[in-house]
DNA sequence: AACAAACGTTTGTCGCACTAACGTTGTCGG
DNA sequence: CCGACAACGTTAGTGCGACAAACGTTTGTT
């Protein structure tokens, strides 16, 4: 039960949103993430998964072993949520967290076989439910989303420094 | 101080996001809208305020008076959390809490005249605020990217209706 | 040897969306 | 008229995500 059906709740007409919020490009972004959140996070739900987890073995795969500072600096999440998400994924086998012998301060996580199984798994429900999130726009228009979406997170993320190794 | 800078917290160089977290529209949207939220929470705490004031005030304004419950529908604010908006609304002298002659169930919520004129100030800092916000995109864009937003809302939004007075 | 800084961990805060329950007041069917 | 039920405002509490603070340990630097 995510919605309410108890005895309140009225629900008449159209909500009849004031011009003013409908235009606020902030309550939009808010307004969505709430609904694209809940989306996401029911539907990894339904696959036992969270999108730390996801976060995490993407990572893993893509730039093999890492500290769990290394981890939480490439996936966003702050070292001290990063304790219980790699709980959770070692906990279902999917990493191991193993003392570092060359600097016996950190751990070194790594992917298990069956993460890899898991990673891939994820791809897919993550696919579905992006298809969901996404269904009124098309291919051009997610595009588009993308673009403009990253422009503005990049344009607001601190500390972004131009890639070392460009175009040769 | 919104960011650390104790001791802790490296900040080496760039944080790597993995490719399949960057094509994650999901992501994308939690993550500006992360920032988003924080530019513009900050702003309206600058001028004491928050967007639930906004929300209700530019309610009021545009459809008039109403109840609590009313106001809940319009702003998209639960009617628990609506109470201690208006009770801080009331508190700066914004808006009017009577009790409603006609049902005394409900308190009527009236915009005072310092309420509308907190609105046009709430209007102009807004405004600039998400000047900030959409910076990088030029005015094409930034129409592309609400038009993209607002269907992707209205498409995730539960119980909607047309309007009854649609075009004869 | 002294000190700062990075690591992993625990604990706690804040805001937001949302649920549950309660007492009051209105509405409606018998 | 009366009992059931629904809407109202209010209080309290949940779950989650982002984040801060502090602590013991280890490492690098001087």
């Amino acid at each position: 039960m995510t919605r309410a059906e108890a005895a309140d709740v009225p629900d008449d007409g159209a909500p009849q949103t004031p011009e003013r919020l409908r235009r606020l490009a902030s309550r939009l972004l808010s307004q969505l993430t709430t609904r694209s959140d809940r989306l996401i996070n029911e539907g990894l739900a339904r696959a036992d998964a969270r999108k730390w987890h996801y976060a995490v073995l993407a990572s893993l795969e893509e730039y093999g072993p890492g500290s769990q500072a290394t981890l939480s600096r490439r996936t966003g999440i702050y070292r001290s949520d990063m304790v219980g998400v790699l709980n959770e994924l070692a906990g279902r086998g999917l990493v191991e967290r193993a003392p570092d012998p060359d600097d016996r301060r950190r751990n070194t996580i790594t992917i298990s076989p069956r993460g890899r199984r898991r990673l891939r798994r994820l791809d897919k429900v993550l696919d579905e439910l992006h298809e969901e999130l996404l269904a009124p726009l098309s291919p051009v228009e997610r595009d588009q989303l993308m673009g403009l979406l990253t422009r503005l997170l990049d344009h607001h993320t601190p500390g972004l420094t131009r890639r070392p190794d460009g175009p040769g």
